[in-house]
RNA sequence: GGCGGGUUGCCCGAGCGGCCAAUGGGAGGGGACUGUAAAUCCCCCGGCUCUGCCUUCGAAGGUUCAAAUCCUUCACCCGCCA
């Protein structure tokens, strides 16, 4: 296939899949990634330890670009993580310590690497960091240099900044985030002729900064392509459950915790989830959706989301054994049925508990309350009460019950649920 | 600078000396139904060594047998007038 073509349906298909917000001429960039694979990028300021699922619609976005073979730039914001993106924001933001801020950085070099490839002989990705053209900068350069080509009437007038005049005001810090960004895209089309950027569509005014720059001060021309934000058709915000963000660090939200949120998606938005993250074709996630109305009860839909997901996200291995973990679990009403091996890397998947051979068994509020499925006593106490509270399947009445020994399946394991779909685990050992 | 209003539990928002851990709504949790859904209905919803005790109503002091409620100072927000 030509690169005109592939162009073509690169952004049919994103077309497709509803990740268009915004571009600049359509035409002239259609033009553009045709004639030739061009370099673009994509910023992500470090603003917590890991990435999370929100971040993944713009990701692979990216990933897109790149397999329709297009260079792409993962950059990654030393610099402007420091100062704070003020757009989508009433409020200032606290200030992160720069320690702190480059231990993010590396955590996002490391988790960014797993979805581009970096080795391709073609178009291989190229990671960068704004800290490394920023941080040896002056302030009088940086002034003179950049902050000249800014006019303050524009910059007021960008959203980002004049919603904030209108909620509490923005510091000198953060108003001068549109200047960095801008600067950034500047220098990425200098050093790697980086002549597109991407972004949520609450970048688009810093990403328009940028091509402004690098009109004035290169005379060069570079395109804005936005993506819209991801929302649910409940209103609630994407990415988070009653327990927090959904993070890609599998130490801050378990591989088995990662898969249940996709599961869990409703019908109403799996088939746009389905577009947005998944690189199957059309025509079988045109099936997929279908299954939604034909058989909504199999939730076909929500495994194969999951599945894909959970393994481009954590590998295959991992996905298996928490698909193997749930299906164990869930519904089973007899889990000695389980053999030991079986019921024990199932168990490996869930939050525990371990207590010892030689102390005396816990209650069961103790238990619930230890594997941190519940924030206290007193909720684990209201659980037991209202009849939610169960010990390997089997409900739990009274709230002093503790387990026996007998209880310990193979001598080792409890399996407890808090409702429908809480588990958790209890490991005896000597 | 002057006058007035506000700051309550995860969020919104009542309360305005004792009956207040504090009305109501939302979010959240449990149950029924179901598809580990949605909608609906019922129950719960600060903590603990739990018939009691401890900590909460912007912060710190004070009055009182007793304060989220009164007084003083401080911080922040919001109207009207300069």
């Amino acid at each position: 296939m030509n690169s005109q073509s592939r162009s073509i349906e690169l952004l049919d298909d994103l077309e497709w899949r509803g990740l268009i917000s915004q571009t600049t001429d359509r035409q002239a960039l259609l033009e553009e990634l045709a004639e030739k694979p061009i370099s673009f990028y994509l910023g992500f300021d470090p603003t917590a330890p890991s990435i999370h699922v929100g971040n993944l619609v713009v990701l692979l976005v990216m990933r897109r670009f790149q397999l329709a073979g297009h260079n792409p730039i993962p950059l990654i914001g030393g610099a402007t993580g420091l100062i704070g993106d003020p757009s989508g924001r009433n409020e200032e933001r606290t200030l992160n310590s720069t320690d702190v801020v480059a231990e993010w950085v590396a955590r996002y070099r490391g988790q960014l690497s797993h979805f581009l490839d970096f080795d391709s002989s073609s178009n291989p990705a190229v990671m960068a960091n704004n800290l490394d053209w920023t941080s040896g900068l002056s302030a009088l350069e940086f002034l003179r240099d950049i902050g000249k080509h800014f006019s303050v009437n524009q910059m007021l007038a960008k959203d980002s900044v004049s919603s904030r005049l209108e909620s509490g005001g923005i510091s000198y810090t953060e108003f001068s985030y549109q200047v960095l960004q801008g600067f950034d895209f500047l220098e990425l089309y200098r050093r790697h002729n980086c002549t597109l950027q991407l972004g949520g569509s609450d970048q688009w005014g810093n990403i328009i900064a940028g091509l402004d720059l690098i009109r004035k001060v290169e005379g060069g021309k570079a395109h804005a392509f936005t993506i819209p934000l991801m929302t649910k058709s409940d209103g609630s915000k994407f990415g988070k459950t009653a327990t927090g963000t959904v993070w890609l660090d599998p130490e801050m939200t378990s591989p088995y915790a990662f898969y249940q949120f996709w599961l869990n998606t409703e019908d109403a938005d799996v088939g746009k989830y389905l577009k947005v993250f998944s690189f199957k074709s059309h025509a079988e996630i045109s099936r997929l959706i279908e299954t939604v109305a034909t058989n909504p009860g199999a939730r076909e839909a929500q495994r194969e989301l999951a599945r894909e997901i959970t393994t481009l996200v954590h590998g295959a291995s991992e996905c298996q054994q928490v698909e193997f973990a749930a299906k164990a679990l869930f519904g089973q009403a007899d889990l000695s049925d389980l053999e030991e091996r079986t019921l024990e890397s199932a168990l490996a998947q869930l939050p525990r508990a371990t207590i010892s051979q030689d102390e005396p068994i816990p209650t069961w509020v103790d238990l619930l309350a230890a594997t941190g499925v519940v924030d206290s006593k007193s909720a684990a106490r209201r659980v037991v009460k209202d009849g939610g509270a169960y010990l390997n399947n089997v409900k739990v009445a009274g709230e002093d019950f503790a387990p026996t020994k007998e209880d310990f399946l193979y001598g080792r394991f409890i399996v407890l649920r808090k409702g429908k779909r809480d588990l958790a685990a209890i490991e005896r050992v000597i």
